[in-house]
DNA sequence: TCTGGGGTCCTAGGACCC
DNA sequence: TCTGGGGTCCTAGGACCC
């Protein structure tokens, strides 16, 4: 048996942890820029607002019924994440952390509600954070039952343990709710009469291949209860890695814009080192804003090949800066930009070209320093000189809460 | 005025090989 | 007049996830 473990609104829970008085208040979470909500409590859910709804079209909403409100933290939830992941190591020995707020626990050995309930308390006593356990066959039953937990349950536990439950269960679960199930495909089920879990179930398998494609299959098996989603107990490499942001304000030369196209490349390069990859392809693009559709709109990209992969700063902030001079045109004003680098090996397992021209281990070694410094002193302490001081592309964020986990200058004060 | 960021996988079609 | 069969690799676009 599996156990899916998904916080509850974590980002919200978050903030809640180190600010209790906001306990059963409705508490919300921006995107970037304070750009859209991508976290509510469940009070802020029950008064209607959406997922990914822009902050500006609830202002009203939000000074009506005092809504609390938060720019994104990362380094707290990622923080919080991690001692919440912890928590569950010391309860089982194999699991797969799906998510920043989920984790699949093998559960086996023994499966029952009462050990559920267990890493729950622990959980929410140790780190502050709520969740909710789903227990089935399967990773999809799984999430389902999370959901039926998160939903109907006063446990915040629930496990398919027989078939006929299952059945009864998935007989009133909409079809769109199921994992792998997104906008498209719900639309596609229901125009031909599929609205529930226990229709999909039974639906004929040819039509859901040639329709949901082969995962559309594994997705019926494992409602059946046939395992096509196993346990993934070892992390994988990433294929591509990607740093782009959106300006707080919109951007029209290119002095700035290579500030930060070469800063997120940087960035780029840093997260490669971390994972101890190197990349094949460099690629950034530039984007206008798509909400201004009366503005000239202009979304150019530009790929390079590498002959010999590479996580060197230099050489990755290199070639992002000449791609951005040959895709960057003057009558336009840009709203975001990015850098995506690709075709990811092991750091080990470089081909090296005869005719390579670059001092690698020389640039390996002052990667190693910088890369040193920075985790020492804080990140950006040492950076290249093309990525600026000013960093007039700075995000938007007027309600950040504090580093309350990851800053010394952050710390709590207890005063007796 | 104001609309996020970071990933994965699958498929069809084109280009190429022998 | 008649024009095969069997492959691989790459890419763009679409779908999904959190």
């Amino acid at each position: 048996m599996i156990a899916l473990a998904d916080c509850n609104n974590f980002y919200a829970s978050c903030e809640r942890v180190f600010q209790p008085q906001l306990e059963n208040k409705p508490v919300v979470v921006l995107s970037n820029n304070d750009g859209c909500v991508i976290a509510r409590s469940n009070e802020a859910k029950k008064l209607g607002i959406k997922m990914g709804e822009p902050a500006f079209k609830i202002k009203n909403l939000i000074e009506k019924h005092n809504v609390n409100v938060f720019s994104t933290n990362f380094a707290l939830y990622g923080d919080l994440s991690k001692r919440v992941m912890n928590t569950f190591r010391t309860e089982v020995s194999k699991m797969e952390v799906y998510s920043i707020d989920e984790a699949f626990l093998d559960f086996s050995d023994l499966a029952n509600k009462e050990r559920a309930i267990q890493i729950k308390k622990k959980v929410q006593m140790w780190t502050g954070i709520p969740i909710c356990i789903g227990i089935a066959k399967t990773k999809t039953l799984a999430k389902v039952a999370n959901h039926i937990a998160k939903k109907h349950t006063k446990s915040g536990v629930f496990m398919f343990d027989e078939e006929d439950l299952i059945r009864r269960s998935l007989n009133v679960f909409p079809v769109e709710d199921l994992w792998g199930i997104g906008r498209k495909h719900a639309k596609r089920l229901k125009d031909v009469g599929i609205h529930t879990a226990l229709q999909l179930r039974e639906a004929d398998t040819h039509w859901i291949k040639r329709h949901l494609s082969i995962n559309g299959v594994k997705l019926l098996k494992e409602l059946k209860g046939e395992i096509c989603y196993p346990l993934e107990t070892t992390t994988q490499r990433k294929k591509n890695i990607c740093t782009a942001r959106s300006f707080g304000t919109e951007i029209k030369e290119l002095s700035k814009l290579k500030e930060a196209v070469s800063s997120h490349a940087n960035t780029c390069a840093t997260k490669l080192r971390k994972e101890k990859s190197c990349c094949s392809t460099i690629s950034v693009f530039l984007s206008t804003n798509p909400f201004k559709p009366q503005a000239k709109q202009y979304h150019p990209y530009r790929v390079f090949h590498l002959d010999v992969p590479t996580n060197d700063s230099l050489e990755i902030v290199k070639f992002a800066l000449k791609g951005l001079k040959q895709i960057y045109r003057s009558d336009c004003i840009y709203k975001k930009a990015g850098v995506i680098v690709g075709r990811t090996v092991p750091e080990s397992q470089v081909q090296l070209s005869l005719f390579d021209s670059v001092d690698r281990d020389k640039r390996r070694e002052v990667n190693f320093v910088v890369d040193t410094i920075n985790q020492k002193m804080g990140r950006s302490k040492v950076k290249l000189a093309v990525q600026g001081s000013g960093r007039k592309w700075k995000l938007k964020q007027e309600k950040l809460s504090p580093c309350y986990t990851t800053r010394f200058a952050d710390l709590l004060e207890v005063v007796i």
